[in-house]
RNA sequence: GUGGGCGUAGCUCAGGUGGUUAGAGCGUCAGGUUGUGGCCCUGAAGGCCGGGGGUUCAAGUCCCCUCGCUCACCCCA
């Protein structure tokens, strides 16, 4: 047994699945750099104040955060998740607005691990500070959804709501509240434990013995004012335009408190429905102020790596890219003419790999082959005291040719290019 | 944080009711072919059976504790 193995709920990032990450962050970057978003990198450490303001009755912040005094003294936390952390850079740095902002990265949250939930998970995200306007709201909504699609993902199922304005929200809260209570007794004993912190989360129960009273509690939407239903009609009305297909949940609630007006969910139609969601987001116009900025409305969604990778693999799309060398040397002299060919090689962009070791020829051939190279290099004392080198193919049967070691660049570039013109 | 299942080789897993030196497949390495990969054959290396304690003449196997993984709940991505 190894001395040391990963802190729960971490883990390392190998290969090939490793390089599916990075592409993935490559697909999300493609989609919203195309609509002008710029990338903040904010640090992994916050002062914890910047995320205690996501809410008293939130998990993530009251239980789930990883905390601790640094050495000046400073209570600190690894962030939770990141818009938080954008909107105290957006308040440090004032940048112009509408300020579009795009993120990826780890978050950390000291929860118990389970599949597709992880103390360390990346996500990817953007946020839009500073304006108003419904279709930022579609705008935000709709990139979501292209990245999904751009990942191959087919079964991803949108859910929207709003909570109204603050007044409305609260009254709607304040309503929920004296409905649960009047029916307690129905409820499972855990969602009168969550009616006592946050009424709202309730209607999220997936336990069978709350489903009956949650489908008789009253809805969000008799208590939105004429401004918030007329923003959310607009925001529904733009997703119709540009062709993103929805649904409309009005017991859609999300986990942080800051959330305002417009939320919405991306939900991975192969999961299971207690893990389900792939991403989500909402209006967040408070949190800009509450992190002691000007009042600033703020809209944005994350996405989970993890649970989408998870819905890929469902799918069977976004596949994790195979890596192979383009040639493999094999020197079985002393390995000094392996030196000098992949340093030529590699500095003109061939993807060159060899042997170390002195291993002998039937070795360095089954590494060659397990490499995935197209073409083997041969040196032998034949080779090296003629100054040449041997070509073999190494995916077809054909005669493996000798040429002047001054010509073997020149020669495999013509071979791996007429190659990748006809692939 | 609560409850269920599971921890045996690098990986996937066998190991009725306790009983000599713990096995297989894949992978790795070497050889069969002293200059040639894939397919095939042979062999080798690789295990404190997650860790600790207990019961017993004897524990991979039974009991307790602990750590880890996993599933559900909670929560969330």
């Amino acid at each position: 047994m190894p001395d040391f193995s990963t802190s729960p709920g971490m883990r390392d990032i190998t290969a090939p699945e490793s390089l599916r990450w990075r592409r993935f962050v490559d697909v999300f970057e493609s989609t919203v750099s195309a609509a002008g978003y710029e990338l903040v990198i904010p640090p992994l450490l916050e002062d914890i104040g910047v995320f205690t303001r996501l809410g008293e009755a939130t998990d993530v912040v009251t239980k789930e955060m990883y905390d601790f005094v640094d050495k000046g003294e400073r209570h600190v936390a690894l962030r939770p998740e990141q818009t938080a952390s954008i909107c105290r850079s957006f308040v440090e740095h004032r940048p112009t607005t509408p300020f579009k902002a795009w993120y990826s990265g780890p978050n950390f949250r000291y929860e118990k691990p389970q599949r597709g939930r992880y103390r360390q998970f990346d996500q990817v995200g953007v946020e839009v500070l500073g304006s108003l306007d419904p279709y930022v709201d579609v705008e935000v909504v709709q990139l979501g959804w292209i990245f999904f699609s751009s990942l191959g993902l087919q079964q991803v199922d949108l859910a929207v709501n709003s909570l109204g304005e603050p007044e409305d929200r609260a009254a709607y809260v304040a309503a929920l509240a004296s409905y649960f209570n009047e029916r307690l007794d129905e409820l499972s004993p855990e969602s009168q434990q969550t009616l006592s912190r946050n009424p709202l989360r309730v209607l999220d129960s997936k336990r069978t013995q709350d489903q009956g009273v949650i489908a008789e509690a009253p809805l969000i939407n008799s208590f939105w004012s004429d401004g918030a239903a007329a923003h959310f009609e607009t925001f529904c009305n733009g997703l119709s335009t540009v062709g993103v297909p929805f649904s409309v949940d009005l017991k859609l609630v999300r986990g942080l408190d800051y959330y305002r007006g417009t939320t919405f969910e991306y939900r991975g139609g192969t999961l299971d429905s207690a893990q389900n969601a792939l991403g989500g987001g909402g209006r967040y116009n408070g949190l800009v102020a509450d992190l002691g900025g000007p009042d600033t409305p703020g809209v944005g969604f994350a996405i989970g790596l993890d649970r989408t990778l998870l819905a890929c693999d469902d799918e069977g799309v976004f596949p994790a890219p195979a890596q192979h060398a383009d040639v493999f040397v094999v020197d079985v002299c002393d390995g000094s003419d392996a030196l000098l060919i992949c340093s030529e090689l590699r500095s003109s962009g061939i993807r060159t790999e060899r042997s170390w070791d002195s291993r002998s020829m039937k070795a360095q051939m089954k590494a060659a082959n397990r490499s995935g190279a197209r073409f083997a290099i041969l040196i032998g004392e034949d080779e090296r005291a003629s100054n040449t080198a041997l070509i073999r193919d190494l995916r077809s049967d054909a005669e493996q040719i000798s040429v002047p070691r001054n010509e073997l660049l020149a020669t495999l570039s013509t071979y791996l290019s007429s190659l990748q013109g006809a692939e």
